[in-house]
DNA sequence: GTCATTGCAAAGGATTTGCAGTTCC
DNA sequence: GGAACTGCAAATCCTTTGCAATGAC
């Protein structure tokens, strides 16, 4: 749902971002679409109404609204493609620290339905279900050191 | 499990694809392991034994074996980050074809657990479940035309 | 012999980085 | 005033493409 600008400044205020015309525009965006678009989307629609917006702002900005916990990133947890040639039905067990995948078997996972409006209206091939954590290793890595590694601006999925 | 020379040699044969030596590599290196290597991983792995062995080899038979069923590649269905202000616990419903994705609300898939004896050992923070299929749009589209759409080498998740 | 496959080089596209100038608090 | 943010340009990284040579069947 659509957020009013006095909420967004709300919400910023209490995550501690600053507040500034290119943020809130696009954070405002984000929320009033159920789509959910890619950089370039966000970056050609908020260009509109500032034609001077770089690319940097866009990326900077979901990065701190990511951190923020105000958006998310949908689809990640590894950043690159990766291949497995275990064709057996399985699901993953994903390290979000280490990026560390495991197979998961588990027939109960296997066989789950879903029920909802827009669902019934496609041809469903299958799903994939992932858990995410932290692995034994990081576990006992970032006991001590406060933080599990993460790099550079980008946040930790 | 590391599949022996004879029978990667069979399926190939089986899948019409050609046998050399560099595609065998990969596809052999790949059953043997159990991680999820990127493509470059692979192209790293590869070259120790043939150093000769360029990317594009790697990209055109990874294509290959995907496009023939023997591997699959995890983690797509999208090929952009997307972003999604949407903060509230839901999963994805995902057209294989457009690539649009609805958000799903179940509290079945909410409540999932995994048992796993890796599973035990990670501090799970959470889980995604996406169902993928055609949407209506492109169930429409396709009829008549006998594909959906696909675009370029890459194969259709 | 033919056609898929390979290697090389170059292009493409998304994202990140460096840095100086600007703006918000 | 200082730190965070912005815009611009350049760099980087992964992946794809064009093309000529090679090799499998």
């Amino acid at each position: 749902m659509r957020k009013t600008k006095q909420r967004i400044k709300e919400l910023f205020i209490a995550k501690g971002l600053k507040l500034t015309p290119q943020r809130c525009a696009i954070y405002e965006m984000l929320t009033g679409r159920t789509d959910h678009p890619t950089a370039e989307d966000i970056y050609r629609t908020v260009k509109r109404a500032y034609p001077m917006i770089s690319q940097n702002t866009v990326y900077y900005t979901l990065s701190a609204l990511k951190e923020a916990g105000l958006i998310s990133e949908v689809n990640v947890g590894h950043e690159h493609a990766r291949f497995d040639a275990n064709m057996d039905r399985h699901h993953h067990l994903v390290c979000v620290s280490c990026q560390e995948i495991n197979d998961l078997y588990d027939g109960t996972l296997d066989r789950l339905s879903m029920s909802s409006e827009k669902g019934r209206q496609y041809t469903i091939l299958g799903h994939r279900v992932e858990f995410y954590g932290y692995c034994k290793r990081c576990q006992e890595k970032s006991k001590g050191s406060s933080r599990p590694e993460g790099r550079s601006r980008r946040a930790v999925h």
